[in-house]
RNA sequence: GGAGAGGUGGCCGAGCGGCUGAAGGCCCCGCUCUCGAAAAGCGGUAUCCUGCCAAAAGCGGGAUCGUGGGUUCGAAUCCCACCCUCUCCGCCA
């Protein structure tokens, strides 16, 4: 969330962000209820002060024995008045933390502005789109041929857009976890941790999925419990309502969990494959930095991110997500975007963003520097370091060969007992 | 699921209706002592909001003792609900 001082002070340059989002705000609530919550609060903090003042009396009073019975009297009228005002003050200040809650961040001065994905600048290409002498087959074909992948099944199980990875997929699946957890852990400095996948309504809300996205979300049924969608949400509430000491930021933690998604109002997109899952696995990087540092520490994240795609030979770009195409909670995203040969497109398969101090706000996690007074919020980050099931889908198309087999990167194969190729 | 105990500041821990934002201790930070360090002594040390102020400092006001309600002139303290932790019994991967 915003600080609301900066809605009071500067609310030109938020409205004009929100304008470039393409969220419609209602400022006229907004400022009506701000206005009516100072007046209350002055009137209700000068009532108080009263208040307390007289209780001081009455306790002085009642110990040297004299009779407080006038003053408490005179008392009884104030303290109605103040439960009046608490109640008036409650109702104005839901209202502007309704809108706050569902006001998405700011974006950082160098993204782009734009309207769609349309408009999203590519920043580098990496690799060079695989190329073949024949048509490549998607990688729903290569693995239900291979029979490492069935639909079918998965379908009897639990229906459309869930994964069934059989023998050497469901290994292969295995290998790219631990290739990327060994990674980030030996060569990037991240903490493994493996969190919840479960959490309540509080945890999801701190990240940004609640209370705008709850149609995404899987809950459970007459509980107030959710699927994760991401390790973000746990992994980044970690430190919840923690103030940290600052010789311990950065904290960067990785988190391989799988993700429970909705995906409603995707009816008849990426129907087929891997690609769009109810659930599906992920390897995530997560850091709690200081904000002068936060968006070197977005570059090292997307590198990190990136390093995975090299060592797998997968040809990819990174682009910027434009003000209208990133995400509520992000101050600014790039996105990875992996070669897909059948279908002759790049498609994402990590997001890397810095929301700044937005999830810092609303999970209160701060830090305290030695010698200064107070807190100061810190910045979180996250990226996918990598989406597994899509990479798995640009390791089948890319490394398909015309007889059917399929090369797995030399990373990988001791992952693979020594394993060189897959064959149908 | 049944029975009990408990949630207080960075940490430990006292308080159980009024002079308590909270004793005492630890940690940490200054200073004294020392060639330096340790020890000892002295002092300081929660957060958020807000008023005065250009700002900082400072001073003033309000809030915060798991969360939310209630009782009361006044609640860390009493009552209710919820959440969490621990112990014992049962069940269970």
């Amino acid at each position: 969330m915003l600080e609301i001082k900066l809605l009071r002070e500067n609310l030109e340059l938020v409205k004009t962000a929100m304008q470039n989002r393409g969220t419609a705000i209602d400022w006229e609530a907004f400022q009506t209820h701000d206005a009516r919550r100072k007046t209350i609060l002055c009137e209700l903090e000068e009532l108080r002060r009263q208040r307390n003042h007289v209780s001081d009396q009455v306790a002085r009073m009642k110990r040297s024995g004299e009779n407080a019975d006038a003053i408490i009297e005179k008392m009884r009228d104030v303290s109605v008045t103040i439960k009046r005002l608490e109640k008036d003050l409650g109702v104005s200040e839901s209202v502007i933390d309704e809108i706050i809650m569902a006001m998405p961040n700011i974006p950082h001065d160098s993204v782009p502005v734009g309207r769609d994905e349309t408009d999203n600048p590519v920043i580098k290409t990496v690799g060079e789109p695989t190329t073949f002498t024949y048509d490549p087959l998607p990688h729903w074909t290569i693995g239900e041929n291979a029979g490492i992948l069935d639909f079918a099944r998965a379908a009897k199980i639990a229906g459309a857009r869930f994964p069934l990875y059989l023998g050497v997929g469901a290994r292969l699946e295995r290998a790219l976890i631990n290739f990327m957890l060994d990674l980030h852990t030996r060569e990037h400095g991240y903490q493994e941790v493996l969190p919840p996948f479960i959490v309540n309504r509080k945890t999801m809300t701190g990240t940004g999925q609640l209370p705008k996205f709850e149609e995404d979300l899987f809950k459970l049924e007459g509980l107030d419990y959710f699927l994760i969608p991401t390790a973000e949400v746990p992994v980044t509430n970690i430190h919840q309502a923690e103030t940290l000491d600052v010789s311990r930021l950065p904290i960067t933690y990785t988190a391989y969990t799988p993700c429970f998604r909705s995906e409603a109002g995707s009816y008849g997109k990426d129907t087929r494959g891997l690609i769009r899952q109810h659930q599906f696995n992920k390897v995530e990087l997560v850091k709690f930095v200081r904000p002068e540092t936060s968006y070197g520490e977005l570059e090292s994240l997307l590198d990190n991110a990136e390093t995975v795609l090299r060592r797998l030979e997968l040809p990819y770009r990174v682009i910027s997500l434009c003000t209208g195409d990133i995400g509520f909670s992000a101050a600014k995203t790039y996105d990875i975007e992996v070669w897909m040969p059948a279908q002759h497109v790049y498609r994402e398969i990590s997001s890397c963003s810095n929301f700044e101090d937005f999830q810092a706000r609303r999970t209160n996690i701060r830090f305290k520097e030695k010698g200064k007074k107070g807190t100061r919020l810190v910045h979180t980050l996250n990226g996918s370091g990598l989406a597994v099931g899509r990479t798995l889908a640009a390791l089948l198309e890319n490394g398909q060969r015309e007889d059917g087999t399929v090369i797995i990167p030399h990373v990988l194969r001791p992952y693979m007992g020594g394993m060189e190729k897959i064959a149908p």
